[in-house]
DNA sequence: CGGCATCCCTAATGATACTG
DNA sequence: CAGTATCATTAGGGATGCCG
């Protein structure tokens, strides 16, 4: 019989795992990091919400080459998530306004280990190679 | 002027910036994190490079539905980004033997945190909308 | 204003066959 | 064995225009 084992490290144990391991207990939840904060404009979406709120439109000025149809997609997305709150207050126009919840600020922990590995990452390669 | 400040944090400090720094100080290190364990082969090859040193069939054959070109392709990226390590050894027939580097082990921490973050993403989620 | 619907294009991946 | 070459497919976005 396979044994099944969770491994706290993941790379750095010797512990056997099956490709059925490989693929649900690892990469599942990284690749659902990955799809939440990856893809082109999240990123740009996250930081500009993290200074101030925005309607949709300041949201489409602000990030220079988004379409309004990939903004409303990914805002979607964010929301789906439970890292962006959609408020709508009907005023004499129609006024949509996205903000950051709590909880997707709390990303931000993460998104500060990602960038200072990735800065130390394009620091080695460009030292490495020259 | 604008003023241009580095902030630590990224989601939680209220400190202005402008759209170049969304761009080249915060965002591009989290991408290049994304594209070098991104993608649908990059996390299965380095799971299994880290339970053993493995030549290339043998990865064919342990990611079931990898093709060789996505393989040699992948193993390349991870090769030049320092995280794998090729070895050819001419015996009677050709032989290559892919292993992770300790660099390449040097990953385990981030993807340790991001796994575990994803996790409890996935509850948080499936707990909520039922 | 805040979006959707439609068409279109390219880049990434897959399938298959082949080579040193 | 360890890949490469070629063709076929597809999905992610862009461009544009329209609607409540």
């Amino acid at each position: 019989m396979i044994t099944y084992l969770i491994k706290m490290s993941i790379l750095n144990s010797k512990i056997n795992y099956t490709a059925v391991e490989e693929c649900k207990i690892f990469i599942r939840p990284i690749r659902d990091v990955i799809e939440i904060i990856g893809g082109k404009w999240k990123l740009p979406i996250l930081t500009a919400l993290s200074f101030k709120d925005h309607r949709f439109k300041e949201l489409e000025k602000r990030i220079s080459g988004i379409t309004p149809k990939m903004l409303s997609k990914e805002l979607k997305d964010l929301e789906m998530n439970n890292f962006v709150h959609r408020e709508v207050s009907e005023t004499s126009l129609v006024m949509v306004t996205y903000s950051l919840t709590e909880y997707g600020k709390s990303l931000d922990n993460l998104l500060v280990l990602m960038r200072d590995w990735g800065i130390n990452h394009r620091k080695k390669m460009t030292s490495t190679y020259r």
